[in-house]
DNA sequence: CCCTCTATTGACTGCTGTTCAATACGCCCT
DNA sequence: AGGGCGTATTGAACAGCAGTCAATAGAGGG
């Protein structure tokens, strides 16, 4: 945990010009240092548009070294993905609510703001990363998968929740998540731009709402196939 | 127009090996030949997986002529990117339908089976394109806009019409593609994994009911705020 | 003060996107 | 038929970047 870091200085003469001196940093702490960079790098940059080079001149080491810590720059990638998306995860997290309905706009709520904060980065990540690697994609689905689960935990108990496990209603809550982020990403952005655009609590209702209805609308269509069946 | 191709072919000697002659092709042939060819490796491998040498050496050409074509591979890509869109949007435009309800049904029936018939590609360019470029990001956004306008045309005439234009019922509509975008992908991936599957039909009522309802629920909102307000 | 362990380097390789001057194929004119 | 011309086509050369590896230097311990 020693985040000391004792630097040799040399004094540059004309026969040894001055090289910057080696900053050796303990792994977790220069690992940490890489992934943060990532975040920033990738988040405002395509994947193409992010050389290894610019990553570590920007960390101030070789690219021997980026290296030595990731196999290959997709890996590294995914690295930096897996962090963005679980600090998605964790600042969206809040916690067993004792109504579910008030935990669903706290949830939306705190997704929205994060959102917001993080416009450009959760842009990019979320639209550029997914084609990149299998890998990449595998993080974002199983992200998604998170929410669906957190959904669904918090409205078992519910009047029927025993239809929760049916096809189509996984379906319509998987599709209710690319309904969350196709909304929200098209209010960050109408807000970039400056055009008309609802306020959060607006856009929170609207989300809260939709999942409400289409949650509804699967288990309607549900329970008309079994009447029939 | 003359699709007609002489080829002269040569011996081959020892003195002079056999060399593959050339063929010339008419500049909208050529391009019509090189897009389909983009439209298969793009539908299968990742972009970055796709080199220009490997489409070169499918189409038998040389990777100068195809720099002659399109002046980046990244402009290859999004000529490839907007010619699938095309296809999908002109495969599921069903006119101008008498009952906008029957209409929609019959977009949506359609959308299903051409994402079921191209599954792989769908959710390739779907999930790939984007991140690579922000003219692919742009041809995927216009895209949607065009189902989104689509829709709205469709219930142009209906009772509360004047509102379709309110921010909120845009963004809510653009959700709606999100949605039918997410659900339709999980579809035919859960086909692909041989889990149990909902039929056609039954996502098709799912996609038009949570349009429905989404519309009505953004609307609802927008009449309480006006009631407010 | 030296020794060792390892974080770090930097030069090297090979692949791939991109450029461009040269080439040859097909068409047209005589 | 054949020679000239326009242009589709070539292929070699260039540049930039991902990935490799043996050598190095810096910090901590004996």
């Amino acid at each position: 945990m020693a985040s000391v870091v004792k630097i040799s200085r040399r004094k540059a003469t004309a026969r040894t010009p001055m090289r910057e001196p080696r900053v050796r940093l303990e792994v977790e702490e220069r690992r940490r240092q890489l992934i943060e960079l990532g975040l920033q790098h990738f988040g405002e940059r395509a994947y193409d548009d992010v050389s290894i080079d610019a990553i570590a001149e920007a960390a101030g080491i070789s690219k021997g070294l980026l290296y030595h810590y990731f196999p290959t720059k997709r890996a590294y990638y995914a690295a930096t993905v897996r962090e963005g998306a679980a600090r998605l995860v964790a600042s969206t997290d809040t916690g067993e609510g004792a109504d579910p309905l008030v935990s669903l706009d706290a949830g939306l709520d705190a997704y929205l703001t994060y959102v917001k904060a993080h416009a450009k980065a959760y842009a990019t990540l979320m639209r550029s990363g997914v084609g990149v690697d299998p890998e990449i994609a595998r993080i974002v689905d199983e992200t998604r998968a998170t929410f669906v689960e957190r959904l669904i935990a918090g409205f078992a108990g519910s009047q029927s929740s025993g239809f929760l496990d049916a096809p189509v209603v996984r379906l319509a809550l998987r599709g209710w998540v690319g309904f969350a982020e196709a909304a929200s990403l098209g209010w960050v952005e109408a807000i970039a731009a400056g055009t008309p655009t609802p306020s959060q609590d607006e856009v929170r209702a609207l989300l809260g709402g939709a999942m409400m209805e289409i949650v509804r609308s699967a288990l309607r269509g549900l329970t008309r196939e079994a009447a029939r069946g």
